[in-house]
DNA sequence: TCAAAAGTGTTAACCATACACCCATGC
DNA sequence: GCATGGGTGTATGGTTAACACTTTTGA
């Protein structure tokens, strides 16, 4: 079977920039080629767009099968199509961010390429393509977007403490953040429910646990209300 | 000629939202359609990238052929690829917005279309294809990104009085801006040269001439300084 | 009893906002 | 001399930033 077109065509391809949060490190979601070009080097999780395909829903294909996740937070970041950036020949990616609760996507074996490892941001492999362009491109983007939409959220288990969510912001923007205004500036916002509960097993003092308020988040932002750290 | 290819591929397009200021209302540049489908409709410049040629320079290379701009501040937008938003089969199009000084782009003759306009962006006509939503998403861009990056300033001429600046950012920003509190803050970051140039033909007393000074703020920005509106 | 992290208020500096009148120019 | 926009300062309230000790818990 072949496909016949009066004027030539790029190749489309769709990649993801899958971050996830282990109280200490930012991750970064890789997978090793199991074909050339750059067999076995790492890569972003990611291929081509089927026609007829949305390219969000391509990415969701995409993550299922190389890495068994399915319902993450996911956003397009850009798209890359530097002639020479494939040695296939000329491949356009439209390149996504996303972002999950390591808890619930501990790399199950239900993953089709065995081969998906989490890697810490700052200490990534050497990358296949454009990838460590991408990459860079994603953290940025994260970094920006952090403070002023509530996704940091998506990092972090649905409960959590507020060391938790500081120790996330810190982590992401990169410098340190005073613990009593931390904590004033985000529990003064209102959206964060006190679930009541405290912090299980751990050899010290129990802090809370909160949980994140989207509804009461969606219902302040029609007003005009704009989350900030 | 033809060419093929293992798997269907999606044919790959750019677009280009244009956003110019008359000193009254932002203007959109939109290009009047020769071909089917949507013949006679206004539409975005835009059109098929060539196979070797970056995104960029496709949009610069359609920009230059279909509306005789060059040298323009482009900035990536977003990329559509909804499965059927172009009739004529499965189309990805990379959007793009540029901002232009108005005054030295008056659409010359030397266009190819001649069928170039600007339209007041509150006023648009109905649009080909789903460029009504790219040019709503480069609105919302613009919006969002003109308070925290001096791109403001490309879309006025080189020499521009505080009035002048003032006006395009209520513009922008729909919303009333304070005189005296705009200068202020404009005037505090120290990227504004007075040209000690004022206005001529004017009927009332004649303002100032400022220039923003680029080579500062590259300066200030690699030093973490962060421009805000 | 020690180690580890949780939790808690106050002050001073800074920044954003609100606000009204005189000035220069051309007609 | 009048219409038009240019140009200017201050006071107030709110926000941010700096800062250190006590509490709880498990080992």
């Amino acid at each position: 079977m072949a496909f016949t077109y009066e004027y030539p065509r790029p190749a489309l391809t769709v990649d993801a920039v899958v971050f996830a949060f282990d109280d200490q490190d930012l991750k970064v979601l890789l997978i090793q080629r199991a074909l050339a070009p750059f067999l076995g080097k790492w890569a972003l999780p990611g291929g081509f767009v089927h026609m007829e395909e949305a390219l969000e829903k391509a990415v969701r294909r995409e993550l299922q099968e190389e890495a068994g996740l399915s319902n993450v937070f996911l956003e397009q970041l850009y798209t890359f199509g530097e002639p020479n950036r494939d040695p296939r020949g000329r491949t356009v990616s439209v390149a996504y961010y996303a972002l999950v609760k390591l808890a619930d996507h501990r790399l199950a074996a239900a993953t089709d390429a065995r081969d998906a490892a989490w890697f810490g941001l700052t200490d990534l492999p050497p990358l296949a393509f454009d990838h460590e362009r991408i990459v860079e491109a994603a953290r940025r983007r994260l970094q920006g977007k952090v403070r002023y939409q509530p996704i940091g959220f998506e990092l972090l288990p649905k409960k959590f403490t507020l060391s938790q969510l500081q120790h996330l912001y810190e982590t992401v923007l990169e410098r340190p953040l005073d613990k009593r205004n931390f904590r004033k500036k985000i529990l003064a916002m209102g959206l964060l429910i006190d679930t009541r509960e405290i912090q299980q097993d751990v050899s010290h003092r129990a802090a809370r646990l909160f949980a994140f308020d989207q509804k009461k988040y969606q219902a302040l932002e029609k007003k005009g209300f704009n989350f900030e750290i």
